[in-house]
DNA sequence: CGACACGTTGATCGTGCTCAAAAAACGTGG
DNA sequence: CCACGTTTTTTGAGCACGATCAACGTGTCG
């Protein structure tokens, strides 16, 4: 259960049996977390790194006129920020978006094992600038493409980064966003994203339940959406949930 | 004039002779570079990592339909991406704003140097996470601010950057973007860049010359942008030009 | 069963886009 | 140093995407 780091770091690394065991050592202690909960919140010292076991966490800012932004989804198996722990002062919140459970893993621990790892270090690299990749592909999503398209390429990458991704095209995974949630991730009003996903849905691409999405023609939303997965740089095999 | 990247680090790490030296060595071979010239292309496959010694630059992608989006500015002392060579691939590309000089490292020097002096590589983990703050903050830019407070946040960051802030909040710094470049960076039309920097230029604010900003009321502008440099997490003395 | 979160819909308004064109600044070669 | 082409800035008019305001439905959980 707990060795979902592994098995996503093993996208690109292939561990031996000691790393593997180190790994598996970071993640003995989890603890449930609720929707809702912070892992941390802007402003505050970061001690820990948070890996995130089961559930899905949103990564945002909110502005003084209340108006908030979504800048990253974190999924099982994500690590917040490797090193955040060098910076003295958080410039965003984390919370849940469902339960779920995390794992705190102390700044010391982190650094051990990158200095007893070169081959774990990479591939936390590796992950680094994955997620770099990502917050630029959101800019890109944002700066140039217009609803429809905006909503399909998150719909796309999520699909995706869930592991979900289902011969033909066709299937349905576990998605915790709200339609508030998606439009606080890709610039706009939640109203605005309802009648966009209504769209969506009478094109026949997608077919949102509650928590799920149901990918009914991914090849079409990929189109629609621009969608490139080459930024996710993913190698090996997927993970599967 | 080659130990702007040792200046640039010293903003969160002070470092001793040796660490100096081997910075220092770093950047001995310097090549000029002409505006609009391509450090680095989508697709490529890094081996190598550039420093920015003179000029500015931009991190862009394309999307099929020819729309740009420009997803980061590097100046000065910037470093692109300290590990881009563990990607096989390049997802977006770099190309130089004005002319300027640029220095190539090689993958394996700087892991060298990254192994040898720790301290280094701790300044680097540092840029690392500003850079990625930097990213999130134009997110959040592009996401919820409309075309007025949205320019003039960019603005306030070039200047900060820059390191031209002034007492008095007025001054003028070398910022070679053309309307069209502010428009591919904040997700806007040059024709509507164009009105809005009037409109900015009219309150007082700002007045852009050939290749440079006049700051008029740096106050008054980070009020409207809704400014606040926390997330440039900068430290100590900042560097001049 | 009642409260609250979430989804859905309508009507109207406005920011920013599109298309079109011209003026100004710049760079380059004769 | 001026002529010329190119890039950049500037302006106008009309349109559309998405925001705002205002309800109302629907589901879920205590």
């Amino acid at each position: 259960m707990a060795d979902i780091l592994t098995r996503k770091l093993s996208r690109w690394v292939k561990f031996d049996a000691e790393e593997r065991a180190a790994l598996a050592r970071l993640a003995v202690a989890s603890r449930p977390v609720v929707r809702g909960q912070h892992l941390i919140r802007e402003g505050d010292d970061p001690t820990h790194v948070f890996l995130i076991l089961d559930g899905w966490a949103q990564r945002y800012k909110v502005l003084p006129d209340g108006k908030r932004q979504i800048v990253a989804f974190l999924m099982p198996g994500d690590l917040c920020d490797t090193h955040v722990f060098i910076l003295e002062k958080m410039d965003h919140s984390i919370s849940m978006m469902s339960p779920g459970k995390v794992v705190s893993i102390p700044a010391d621990d982190m650094l051990a094992i990158i200095n007893a790892f070169p081959r774990i270090a990479q591939a936390l690299w590796w992950c680094t600038l994955v997620d770099e990749g990502i917050l630029r592909e959101w800019l890109v999503n944002i700066g140039t493409r217009e609803a429809y398209g905006r909503i399909a390429h998150l719909f796309c990458e999520l699909y995706v980064r869930a592991g979900a991704v289902a011969r033909g095209g066709i299937g349905d995974f576990f998605m915790p966003l709200t339609q508030a949630d998606v439009g606080e991730a890709v610039g706009l009003t939640a109203i605005h994203v309802n009648r966009t996903i209504k769209a969506l849905k009478q094109s026949g691409l997608v077919d949102p339940a509650k928590s799920r999405l149901r990918m009914l023609d991914f090849d079409a939303l990929k189109a629609v959406a621009g969608f490139d997965e080459a930024y996710l740089h993913a190698r090996l095999v997927p993970v599967h949930d």
